[in-house]
DNA sequence: TTAGGTACTAACTAATTAGTTAGAATAACT
DNA sequence: AGTTATTCTAACTAATTAGTTAGTACCTAA
């Protein structure tokens, strides 16, 4: 018999939302997700389709999904460098979270 | 004929991904928002169900949510104070993106 | 020999966000 | 008179996050 079958229960530090937003909440890391989204895309690539970001965000976010392992990285061996970056299976599956957060902004946002 | 259809457009500052973020980032605006849900909550009871989150935070936010319409607050004349606070239709329409956090946490971080 | 292209790195500053501590209001109850 | 209960304020500090500026490496092409 299960003891705690209410629907809504305290959001401590075990909550998964609190884990989630820990992760993506940062200004950049969702916009990020969103534009590599199911393509390969280089890094200067990447940096045109987000209007506003630094490379020092853009390389920081990048290390940190790629260390989280929402995103892969794959650099080829060539001068001038050039670098790759697609969403692993785990980046794939926030997608669906973006995708309510533009829905939400769509219909409720001017 | 349309002249953009592609899926992808770049995430400048119009982005609603971009847009309902400057809303709901805060470490604590979506627990707020998730543990008021469908109900009718007092200030006091809603500080129980976020351990942690201190008295300024939980203020500081529910005045910010009350600003801007995702939140209702009802104030009884009576002392001590009771306030109830309650999801606009607005705030009840961000309950599908906590779903989708609350999703991509359970299913995937441990 | 100089300039251009690509993906970074490092040091520093600024801005934003969150946390701490103390306390106010007021009626009822002891 | 003093304690309790509840919601909220204010002043201040600390921590986190983001922005700025300058510069590196290496090969190619002008």
């Amino acid at each position: 018999m299960e003891k705690n079958l209410k629907k809504i229960n305290t959001s401590d530090e075990n909550c998964p939302v609190r884990k989630t937003m820990s992760l993506v909440s940062g200004k950049w890391t969702l916009l990020i997700l969103f534009q590599i989204n199911d393509r390969t895309i280089r890094y200067g690539e990447l940096k045109k389709t987000i209007p506003g970001i630094s490379e020092k965000m853009l390389i920081q976010q990048l290390n940190f999904l790629v260390k989280n392992e929402f995103v892969s990285k794959k650099a080829y061996p060539e001068i001038p460098p050039k670098v790759e970056y697609t969403l692993t299976n785990l980046g794939l599956k926030t997608l669906p979270i973006i995708e309510q957060l533009a829905k939400f902004g769509l219909e409720n946002l001017k």
